[in-house]
RNA sequence: GCCGGAAUGGCGGAACUGGCAGACGCGCGAGACUCAAAAUCUCGUGGUGCUUAGCACCGUGUGGGUUCGACCCCCUCUUCCGGCACCA
């Protein structure tokens, strides 16, 4: 008798799918489309069973899909852009190209030997030229648009690098490298695109997301847009003919109680007011301070709030009261206008810096209900709506009626008007590094900036640079990229030198996929018309946020461009959990990964597969057990001798019976189990991808046929066959190499990569009788068994009728019963 | 700090729409097979108590609430995880 040896399976099934090119897919108007989709992975260093997840899911989607039907294309591609590849270039002296490229080589490896069926034909790498000229490509039609602008923006600044950091290079505050030194904050001349313009129809698309994607990264996409209806107010500067300062607020109800007028460190007119002041040495060193920290917007919101006033007061247009005008580090130049009114009663980080700088916390709102608020008792800020106090006119008014009025009154005496603001904020894509898509413009000496013209992209990466991660940017040292030509005057122009951010790349690589040799578009139009929206994209919720936003952004613009015919790329989003070992993320750096290949070497990857999707629901955490993988181990060899023990009884049979009719009690058994199995699978493959709990029903399906064993005493081949078949199609997604030397022992030489899920029959599935569970006062109580479908009154009967349920029943009267059909009889007694 | 999640036996998890908590797997215990081992198979396995063929009570992070009935809904708190715009 043959074992199951899952290294010779797992090799034969590989190459006969390679040959008949199994899984390359081609638009065909006839049939249905099916766009499987994982998010692009970066090429990193080692490969483990974090990383595979992902794809071990999405293969499941795509392998499931291309069995219910549908032409599925399933694109895989590598992000190849980035800094990490820049830093195994200081630290190893090689090439960023070659480490990459490298690890592509290795990542493919490991894609061949788990069997994802992929279309390697649309494979793409973002640092290739061929790609990246689109990025190019769509730069300068975002620049025509005037959705591509230069701004000054804010950047950490190591002083000992002498060089831009990034977010991640900064550790408390000080770089990485130099870890005694702050980061500093500078300023320089950026790229953004304008995203903020597409806030609102980002903000509406969601409702139409709603069904297929998860309700929490729509929450959270919501939250970062950031919608909020305010007021612009305008207080004049004391002292000052002319000038005045704009504040955004929500809450204008509470304008009687501001105590401050608090400015970014970075507001204009912040130089203006410490101009004349007495103390205006000690305020260029406050604001020196303040610029000594990281843009983190973490460490801006957990930095201890700090600030000092100006000397100036501004005008409280309400109440004409002065108010002192304050420099504060948590007010942010790039939200609202870049100056608050601090009303300290009813905002807690107000309360928190006016109490800190003895400023006064005058209360104006009092709660509807509970205990009134006050001033000597006042311990937090209270924000929520309530009625007016102390002020003026509009005391007794509710906060919902004075924002009303409020704000009509303020733009009806011209210092104010209603304004909706967002939180989003432009996409800075500037990088002053090397390893990105250079951004395609020439800055003249007499025409300023001119963008690259069409055919002369790809403006392509120097392959000589040196790369020291000290000093400017890699691209600015190297001459021969910097200096050339001024495509309008043929005068002397210098390139930019800031690449792309790698977002760039991953916002409309998906359209890429589908029409990826192309060398005069991105993508053919009516090519990918077919094949796109993405059906169902996979991912780690850790990109809940920015990928996919900037994604959706791009769709937009693409759409607008008339490249694509809908604006949403990803018409199913599902998020994949992380794989956690000694409950922390699997990572390199923390030396807790379990090798993909090593897994693969060890169990076979249908093992490594099937436990984990076995684990635990896709989309939750999971802690990786090897002796929990050597359990799905188990199980496949379990299944691989009851196949095994009856091939050679039942291969030459047809699978099936027509009707029950004539089945005998074991057939019943079985066909209802397997049966029953077929209908919750395919529920939980359509709902929720839970390919955890169809895996436990497989598994118990294998357990009843082990009951119902011997088989051949009272079963049929033709049922022993049907029953053997079922289980190894709906095997297939997941463990599909196994489950085409099933497919091939019972039987078949087509191959199961052609066979078709099967279908679940009713009359088969169906139960005689139910247990019934009798409660009193919700306890249970006893439980009995019936026929399917009795009604609410024979039910009650057949409960009073049990001896049990009789003696407790003495001397107590029913005051109600409660039935649930097929399920629950529950008596509520006095 | 702000936004979003999560918490169920010794462990991973199941429980569809408010209706038998602990499916399935791991681990553990007992047994069968074997000279022996591995593999395989069978049985048992939340806790406590008792008058132990069974029965009762407790039990889904904390404290409260709604309900005939709550892992599930509402409020409170705790702990852990993810994101926070230059990691990808």
């Amino acid at each position: 008798m043959a074992e199951y040896d899952p290294q010779a399976v797992e090799a034969k099934w590989q190459k006969i799918w390679e040959e008949q090119h199994a899984f390359e897919a081609d638009a065909d108007p006839d049939r249905p489309k099916y766009y499987s989709l994982e998010m692009l992975p970066y090429p990193s260093g080692t490969l483990h069973m974090g990383h595979m997840r992902n794809y071990t899911i999405g293969d499941a989607v795509a392998r499931y899909r291309r069995m219910r039907g549908f032409n599925v294309v399933h694109p895989m591609g590598w992000d190849a852009f980035g800094l990490p590849a820049e830093n195994a270039a200081i630290q190893r002296g090689i090439h960023p190209r070659e480490w990459t490229l490298g690890n592509v080589v290795e990542f493919k490896r490991v894609c061949f030997r788990f069997g994802f069926s992929y279309d390697w034909r649309r494979e793409i790498a973002t640092c290739d030229p061929e790609y990246y000229k689109w990025n190019q490509w769509i730069f300068l039609r975002m620049l025509e648009r005037d959705l591509a602008y230069r701004k000054k923006s804010r950047v950490n600044w190591c002083p000992k690098c002498g060089t831009v950091l990034a977010n991640e290079q900064v550790v408390d505050g000080c770089c990485w490298r130099h870890e005694d030194t702050p980061v500093e904050a500078r300023e320089i001349e950026q790229w953004f695109f304008r995203i903020t313009r597409y806030a609102d129809e980002l903000l509406n698309g969601l409702d139409v997301l709603g069904d297929g994607w998860p309700e929490r990264v729509i929450t959270m996409q919501r939250n970062w847009i950031g919608k909020s209806r305010g007021a612009r107010v305008r207080f004049e500067v004391a002292g000052l003919t002319g000038k005045s300062i704009e504040v955004f607020t929500t809450r204008i109800d509470t304008i009687y109680g501001a105590s401050a007028i608090i400015l970014a460190a970075g507001h204009p007119l912040v130089q203006e007011l410490i101009a004349g002041s007495p103390n205006r040495a000690a305020a260029e060193k406050q604001l020196d301070t303040m610029k000594q920290t990281s843009v983190k917007d973490e460490d801006v919101a957990t930095a201890e709030k700090v600030g000092f006033a100006t000397g100036r007061d501004a005008v409280n247009p309400f109440t004409k009261e002065k108010l002192p005008i304050w420099v504060g580090n948590f007010v942010l130049m790039e939200y609202g206008t870049g100056a608050i009114m601090a009303v300290p009663a009813h905002d807690q980080r107000d309360f928190d810096f006016c109490t800190k700088y003895r400023l006064p916390t005058p209360i104006v709102i009092q709660p509807l209900e509970g205990a009134p608020l006050t001033d000597t008792a006042l311990k937090q800020a209270s924000s929520e709506y309530g009625k007016l106090v102390n002020s003026g006119p509009y005391t007794g008014l509710t906060s919902e009626d004075a924002i009303t009025k409020m704000t009509a009154d303020a733009d009806a005496h011209g210092f104010g008007k209603g304004e909706t603001t967002f939180r989003l904020r432009d996409w800075g894509v500037s990088r002053q590094r090397y390893w990105g898509t250079p951004i395609p413009v020439i800055y003249c000496e007499r025409d300023g900036m001119v963008p690259v013209p069409d055919d002369q992209l790809p403006v392509r990466l120097p392959e000589k640079v040196s790369i020291t991660g000290m000093g400017q940017s890699p691209l600015a040292n190297t001459a021969e990229f910097v200096n050339i030509k001024c495509p309008k005057c043929g005068g002397p122009g210098r390139r930019e030198t800031d690449t792309m951010d790698t977002f760039v790349d991953s916002s409309w690589y998906f359209l890429r996929y589908l029409d990826p040799h192309n060398d005069k578009m991105p993508f053919d139009p009516v090519a990918a018309g077919y094949w796109f929206p993405v059906d169902q994209y996979i991912g780690g919720i850790t990109h809940a946020i920015l990928h996919l936003l900037y994604a959706r952004f791009f769709t937009i613009v693409l759409r607008d461009m008339g490249l694509v015919s809908t604006g949403e790329p990803f018409t199913r989003l599902f998020c994949q959990g992380m794989v956690l070992k000694g409950g922390m993320a699997m990572s390199k750096s923390k030396g807790n990964v379990v090798g993909a290949m090593e897994m693969a070497d060890k169990y076979g990857a249908d093992t490594g597969r099937l436990y984990t999707l076995f684990a635990a629901p896709p989309e939750k955490d999971m802690e990786w057990s090897e002796q929990s993988v050597e359990g799905c181990a188990r199980f496949l060899n379990r299944v691989f001798r009851l196949v095994e023990h009856h091939g050679g009884e039942v291969r030459q049979h047809a699978a099936g019976v027509g009707d029950l009719a004539g089945a005998s009690d074991k057939e019943k058994i079985l066909l209802r189990k397997t049966h029953q199995t077929v209908r919750r699978v395919t529920h939980d493959f359509e709902t929720r991808w839970h390919f955890n709990s169809a895996i436990a029903l497989l598994m118990e399906l294998v357990n009843e046929i082990h009951v119902q064993e011997p088989l051949a005493e009272g079963a049929r081949p033709t049922v022993i066959k049907e029953v053997l078949e079922l289980l190894t199609l709906m095997l297939a997604p997941m463990s599909p190499h196994i489950a085409e030397e099933l497919w091939e022992m019972l039987g078949h030489s087509g191959g199961l990569i052609r066979a078709s899920w099967p279908q679940f029959r009713a009359e088969f599935a169906a139960e005689e009788q139910v247990e019934v569970v009798i409660q009193m006062n919700g306890k249970i109580r006893g439980k009995i068994t019936v026929d399917v479908g009795l009604d609410e009154d024979s039910l009650v009967a057949r409960a009073l009728a049990e001896p049990r349920i009789k003696g407790m029943l003495d001397g107590q009267k029913i005051v109600k019963r409660i039935v649930v059909p097929d399920k629950l009889v529950n008596l509520v007694v006095k």
